[in-house]
DNA sequence: TCAACAATTTGTCCAGGACAAAACAAAGGT
DNA sequence: ACCTTTGTTTTGTCCTGGACAAATTGTTGA
């Protein structure tokens, strides 16, 4: 209840900046002994602006692979050890200068002609496939080097949404089957993979439903019934826990009828779903037109 | 950790669906005897889909000025008269059916029909302070009566950016001044009202960058400062607590220069934010253009 | 009518134990 | 070499019940 100034950070905070949840943070000071943070008259935990940094990067590094406790227990040049290590296992590809100024200067015009450019040359799909995607890889490296803040990544993330809704809503509406109801799970708030995926299906001519993030599974169902969807297309990011997301498609499947398949994509399906019977894995945006094609086939689509 | 199917819902599933604490729900519990949840073997709460309605219900008529004390105690026929109560202090106005049926179908072309007839009768700003600013008022008084679920709202959400983006995109881009930095502040999620405001601010010749929701106050800062923002505008919704929003704004105004302005807008910023010195209140929609329009006078603004 | 103060309501934090789920490692089987 | 099975360690989430500060309401006096 207690608000804090530009300084310090009650764990609420630190909770809603960091994705962190308040158990998890008093849990990690009890074990390991990080962040530890100072307390206020009353007792309660008052975390600095460098926890908060920390914490961040710490997240992302647990989000692609790394253990907690090697994380939270490593000094602070062994964390830019791994942070290093990690650099080097990629490309950095796309985010050339133009690019990566614009972002850092929030250019909202420099911006849009980057994507104005690429659309003229390349098509809205290209746009998606060739310039976006890659991008937001990029753009996740480039926070990991501290090349950008969070204020760059969420100002490119409103900006790629405005563009791509604005070319969603300008392109013309199909009749075409199949008809794709697009959503995430509950626990996964990222939208962005769901416009990306609803590019691609409008422009091969699908008929997309798309609910936004987080949609209890009962409410996908009754959602899928009322538009008559063909297909229930799932997005989930790198961050969401395998474990849950195997739960929640093997609950959904039983949900929905036989005749509603579900597509599952983006950075977090990869792995560990691939097993579940019923559930067709998209495992990258690429992939999407030839699912597309391949479900027409099997369905001898007209209309 | 567990995870649960249809029927029954864990504690971190009721957070999630309500946006109420697990704290907050224990201590009801403990308090007033409600939600009382079944446990699983491990004692873990288990509760029921029925609890989410009527903990969604309270949450609502809470942010509507009613005390927790007086709810939680209610049996389901006294909390159904102060629905009823609600319901009847209010003028139910433009959510035609027409309307309503499309948003109850996840009709896309429907709804966007409705969007495209108000542009092309009303303009942008029209369709905006006319049809859609009334719409969400109209549309959370019809969950509140049960005629529409969760879905019907996500999927109007939905379609309204997609749809005003759309609009935003092809609107060109302004070069007058002022020039506005959009957002809201880390505890306040919702994007529709930054929308709304972006579209009445663009179609004024305003030079608007959005970032979107939840930024931290310090990212605010740099942010305004790397895009040379002469007013930050930031939305708060009905349900954002008041406290909270002073102490932000007064952080906020402290940390920007005083060149800056601060504007304030959406149904949470209505009363307890007058008094703050330095800060501007947009009461509705339609109080942004002569807002705009008193900057350009105070500020002698060419360009 | 307004301000100051007291009483009540209400949300959030804490500690530290418990335990289930996930990840990892080792062993055995095809 | 690859897949199961089983055991071990790591890790996140939930629990209780106490405490207390912030927010609201009620009361009193100017």
């Amino acid at each position: 209840m207690s608000v804090t100034g530009l300084g310090l950070l009650n764990i609420s905070a630190v909770e809603r900046e960091t994705g962190l949840a308040k158990d998890t943070l008093r849990v990690w000071e009890r074990r390991y002994g990080f962040p530890k943070p100072a307390r206020d008259e009353a007792g309660e935990r008052l975390y600095t602006q460098e926890d908060v940094n920390r914490l961040r990067l710490i997240r992302r590094l647990i989000d692609q692979g790394w253990r907690p406790g090697k994380l939270l227990s490593a000094s602070h040049s062994e964390l830019q050890a791994i942070v290093d290590a990690e650099r080097s296992a990629r490309v950095p590809a796309l985010l050339s200068g133009e690019t990566l100024e614009a972002i850092r200067r929030h250019d909202v015009d420099g911006l849009r002609a980057v994507f104005q450019r690429t659309l003229l040359d390349q098509g809205l799909q290209g746009l998606v496939t060739g310039l976006i995607a890659p991008l937001n890889v990029d753009i996740g490296e480039a926070w990991m080097r501290g090349e950008l803040g969070v204020p760059d990544e969420h100002f490119y993330t409103e900006q790629v949404q405005n563009f791509l809704r604005g070319a969603l809503s300008s392109y013309p509406r199909p009749v075409r089957s199949p008809r794709v109801l697009l959503t995430t799970l509950p626990e996964e708030e990222h939208a962005l993979g769901l416009i990306m995926a609803e590019v691609m299906l409008l422009t091969e001519g699908v008929q997309c439903c798309s609910l936004g993030p987080r949609m209890p599974l009962a409410d996908i169902r009754t959602s899928a019934a009322t538009v008559g969807a063909d297909i229930v297309a799932l997005s989930f990011s790198a961050a969401f826990p395998v474990r849950q997301a195997i739960a929640g498609v093997r609950t959904l499947r039983q949900l929905l009828p036989e005749s509603v398949a579900i597509w599952v994509g983006g950075a977090g399906a990869r792995d560990k779903l691939r097993s579940e019977t019923g559930i067709q894995i998209i495992r990258s945006i690429d992939d999407v037109v030839p699912a597309v094609a391949a479900w027409r086939v099997a369905n001898g689509a007209a209309t």
